[in-house]
DNA sequence: AGCACGCCGACT
DNA sequence: GTCGGCGTGCTC
């Protein structure tokens, strides 16, 4: 038996099958998808094995195959629909499979190899003298190699001398990170009439030990967590002992899940009527469903108009059909509010994979799925990879976010890998959002998914009055302040009500740099190109790209001046104005500085429900899925701040942002009201975004992006080089384009190369080619030459290249 | 990626 | 005459 084998050394170099002999007492655990350690070279490492056979295929015979060491699960983490997947992620997005196979794991799973130090039975028998590192060693038996280095710095430099005399010999072991959490649970050993006579027995002082008895006797067969008895009915774990001690009841060590959301209970709101919108979509859908083949559906639904109720409905008639659903959230609104909705819906159907999991309740939850525990998964971005057999529905909320898209390798899509889940499972594609990707509205007008259309919100309740101020105006009114007299005016009369708001503000972009006021110097880092940015927090001057951090120095370096600054508006300072404004008022900010802490985003968000702030504070975070009955205003401080961005999707962004915040208000009974500052109130992203016009929007930002050649109208691929040495990247960038140039269709454009937007982060120029093609379906393969012939070139320099397919960030 | 093998300069 | 620098090539 032969294992094919993909191990982890992530370069293209190694980005094939290995062969190995499978031993036969392995052969029985084996499987296609197992984790695997095997020998490669002189070390030992974690693989993947993709396929088995009867015989090696490669030219190597079978007698010279090494042998597979050990399979480390007994259920293979990867089904072999997920080996496809990364075999096809592999491919698209030019990364080795075995990085496409890790991105589909959690990551306690990845084994790390490491040289280790072992005791021989020589090193037993020997007296281990003076040497400290000899005596751990007799006492550990054995250490890693790089702690040896660590703890014994001196006596590292004797290793090879001990192995010579053979005290000590060295070994590779492949070690992952799986814990598992055990709690002791306690079961009767008696039976009713044994265990009335126990109790019986008992002193009438031993007053804990009787009521365990009578939980148990009330419970029968039942078994009961120690730490439960401990909190709800204050039973010890002395007595537990001493029952267990007189023989009548077990303490066993049982293994549970990290369950974040234990011991909590789920109010289910009743189903909701669906309005004739909702029911006509869901009939599409439905049918989809039923007929259990490949659909794929865009639902443009404006805010507010109900289109979790649609999904979730989705999902319950998809379970009915015995089968499984997957749905995806952007990552920043995963929040409480949508795992509750799902907890109360589903119950323990549901898995939850949220980013605020720690890295060993993730691997809890998605031991769920691989154990056919749970039929549907809530989750951010790497939920798409939820090893389901029976995918029936795919649900991506939020379709246009931008958080579906990985930055690292494999810098894959949610949405692409969706569509090729549902394709394979002939499954139902379910995207929905209030303001579709240009590129997925564009597919969806030309019938590549159908388009379904919820023009109106639930409960004919109107889409919220949208205001906007002309910053321009207010200063020529001589009004300094951040705040227009319309939302000033707009904030006093939801405090006199007694009603919330939410204020948002779009920090990105509008970072606070520092600068002097007297020569102008800005502070810029040391290895990066770009500005520092001030953190109110610790004083300090941060480079966002390399960490590189410096105390805020009090006089200008340059002129030695006072007068050096901060500039641009960050959340504490909107919340400092606001309390000198309306004395009283009752702010929550959230922002990455007050939601660090695990829980924090929850707490706050609680805290507005509650009533206990009149004002949400904050940047994206709270842009998206919050849902807030009091809610009456939203205000947004600085629309176009996102406008100006050297970016192509910065309109599209801008339109976004304005239309989810303003979706924020007015959801429920109180009308709501939106005010939009901004410099540009012409720009087409206000106007459209303060009509609720999409359609108008997505003519106008077509005709711009025809104009300007970016998607839909054309595919972009963002290839970008780096290395210390300018001339260096420069003849690395030119030898990748004049490769590609004629191998390229003649309606490709290539752009470059040229010095990338940041030329420099963490000590390293940066250069760019930027492709621009309508049609070039070998283009896959021409980029893996590319990199091959790439690396061929790249033997004796150190140039580091990465391709991103599709990408977001032009940076 | 790592690691071993192998060929040239500065030391006992 | 040896220790060790890192260039080159391979891993079933």
């Amino acid at each position: 038996m032969i294992a094919q084998v993909i191990v982890d050394v992530p370069v293209n170099r190694t980005n094939r099958p290995f062969d190995y002999k499978v031993p036969s007492w392995l052969s029985p655990l084996i499987r296609v998808g197992s984790r695997v350690i095997v020998p490669f070279g002189p070390r030992k490492l974690q693989g993947y094995v993709i396929g088995i056979a009867e015989q090696g295929e490669g030219e190597i015979t079978s007698s010279r195959l090494r042998d597979v060491e050990q399979v480390l699960d007994d259920t293979p983490p990867l089904t072999p629909e997920l080996l496809e997947l990364g075999e096809w992620m592999s491919r698209q997005y030019l990364c080795p499979w075995v990085t496409a196979v890790q991105a589909m794991i959690p990551a306690v799973l990845k084994g790390k190899s490491e040289k280790w130090l072992v005791a021989t039975a020589a090193l037993e028998r020997e007296a281990c003298g003076n040497s400290g590192l000899l005596w751990e060693l007799f006492r550990k038996r054995q250490m890693p190699l790089a702690e040896v280095e660590k703890q014994f710095p001196d006596e590292y430099l004797l290793v090879p001398g001990f192995i010579s005399s053979g005290l000590v010999a060295t070994e590779y072991q492949v070690t992952d990170r799986i814990t598992r959490k055990q709690q002791s649970f306690v079961r009767s050993l008696l039976s009713g009439p044994e265990l009335a006579e126990a109790i019986r027995s008992l002193p009438a002082r031993a007053e804990q030990m009787k009521r365990a008895l009578e939980l148990l006797q009330m419970h029968e067969g039942q078994s009961f967590s120690i730490q439960m008895l401990q909190t709800e009915y204050g039973i010890s774990r002395a007595s537990l002992k001493s029952l267990e001690k007189k023989g009548f009841v077990s303490i066993e060590q049982v293994e549970v899940y990290r369950d974040p959301y234990a011991n909590r209970r789920f109010a289910d709101k009743p189903k909701p009527d669906f309005t004739p919108l909702q029911q006509q979509v869901l009939a599409s859908i439905l049918q989809s469903i039923k007929m259990g083949t490949y659909a794929s559906y865009l639902l443009h639904g404006v805010t507010g108009s109900g289109k979790t109720e649609v999904y979730l409905e989705a999902i319950e008639q998809t379970l009915a059909k015995g089968r499984e659903a997957i749905f995806l959230v952007p990552e920043i609104s995963l929040t409480p509010q949508m795992v509750e909705r799902f907890k109360a819906r589903f119950g323990a159907d549901v898995a939850v994979l949220h980013s605020a999991l720690s890295q060993g309740e993730r691997y809890d939850e998605w031991r769920k799925i691989i154990r056919n525990e749970v039929k549907v998964v809530v989750g951010a971005r790497s939920a798409i990879f939820a090893p389901f057999r029976n995918v029936g529905l795919i649900v991506i909320d939020e379709e246009h976010e931008s958080s579906y898209k990985q930055e690292e390798t494999p810098r894959y899509h949610a949405r692409e890998v969706a569509l090729w889940r549902a394709k394979k499972n002939d499954a139902v594609l379910l995207m929905g959002s209030a303001t579709p990707a240009l590129e997925t509205y564009a597919l969806a007008t030309r019938g590549r998914y159908e388009l379904l259309e919820m023009p109106e919100r639930v409960g004919n309740r109107p889409m919220p009055q949208v205001h906007v101020v002309d910053m321009r105006e207010e200063l020529h009114a001589e009004n300094r302040s951040m705040f227009s007299r319309k939302l000033h005016e707009m904030i006093a009369d939801r405090l006199e009500k007694g009603e919330q708001m939410v204020i948002f503000l779009n920090r990105r972009g509008f970072s606070t740099f520092v600068m002097c006021r007297s020569c102008g110097y800005t502070m810029r880092c040391i290895h990066c190109d770009i500005s520092l940015t001030y953190h109110k927090t610790n004083h300090t001057a941060r480079c966002h790209y390399c960490g590189y951090t410096i105390v805020q120095p009090a006089h200008c370096p340059e002129c030695q001046s006072e007068h050096i600054r901060f500039f641009g508006t960050g959340t504490q300072k909107v919340e400092a104005e606001l309390a000198k404004l309306f004395p009283g008022i009752r702010v929550i900010r959230m922002d990455v500085d007050t939601t660090s802490r695990k829980g924090t985003h929850e707490e706050l968000l609680n805290k507005f429900r509650n009533g206990q702030g009149d004002v949400l504070l904050g940047t994206q975070m709270i842009a998206k899925g919050l849902d807030f009955p009091r809610v009456t205003l939203a205000g947004i401080i600085a629309a176009d701040s996102s406008l100006h961005l050297p970016d192509f999707r910065a309109a599209e962004k801008t339109f976004q942002l304005l239309t989810q915040v303003g979706g924020r208000a007015g959801r429920h009974e109180l009308a709501g009201d939106v005010v939009i500052q901004t410099y540009a109130p012409e720009h087409y992203s206000i106007v459209h975004a303060t009509r609720h016009d999409y359609p108008a929007f997505y003519r106008d930002e077509m005709l711009q992006r025809r104009r300007t050649g970016y998607p839909p109208y054309f595919r972009l691929v963002l290839i970008t080089f780096s290395h210390e040495d300018l001339p260096v990247v420069i003849r690395g960038a030119h030898m990748l384009a004049d490769f590609l140039r004629p191998r390229l269709a003649r309606t490709t454009i290539v752009l470059g190369p040229v010095a990338s937007p940041i030329a420099r982060v963490k000590d390293r120029f940066r250069f760019q080619i930027m492709l621009k093609y309508r049609d070039e379906p070998q283009l896959s393969d021409l980029l893996a030459q590319a990199t091959a012939a790439f690396e061929e070139w790249n033997k004796q320099q150190k140039v580091l290249m990465t391709i991103d397919v599709d990408p977001y960030v032009l940076l």
